[in-house]
DNA sequence: GTGATGACGGAAA
DNA sequence: CTTTCCGCCATCA
């Protein structure tokens, strides 16, 4: 197994923080590079709560599945999209 | 080794 | 409101 970088050590500790039924977006856990948070969660075999992580305007990226285990948690939608003015998660708190 | 792809984001039009 | 374009970085072919 490769030695994750540092902003992929990022991504990982983030989206395991991330409390039930809070988000964050790809931005979030790797600012600067949000393709980067997309690929960890695409190849990782480590296992995260994917379901949690949405696009930066609220939108899903795994259309129904992902919505189903977001709104068992309680997360509040807002149409289509998750409303991140109330569940969005900062990881700042977070070691 | 080079080039294309993608679970993205933000700005511009 | 929508569409288009460029930057970003690990993985794939």
């Amino acid at each position: 197994m490769r030695e994750p970088s540092q902003q992929e050590q990022r991504v990982l500790t983030t989206i395991a923080g991330i409390p039930e039924g809070f988000v964050a977006t790809y931005g979030d856990c790797s600012p600067g590079a949000p393709r980067l948070a997309g690929a960890v969660l695409r190849y990782t075999d480590r296992p995260l709560p994917w379901w949690r992580v949405v696009r930066a305007d609220g939108s899903l990226t795994q259309g129904s599945r992902q919505h189903a285990l977001l709104d068992a948690e309680g997360v509040p939608f807002k149409g289509a999209r998750v409303d991140l003015s109330i569940a969005r998660y900062f990881p700042e708190d977070s070691p």
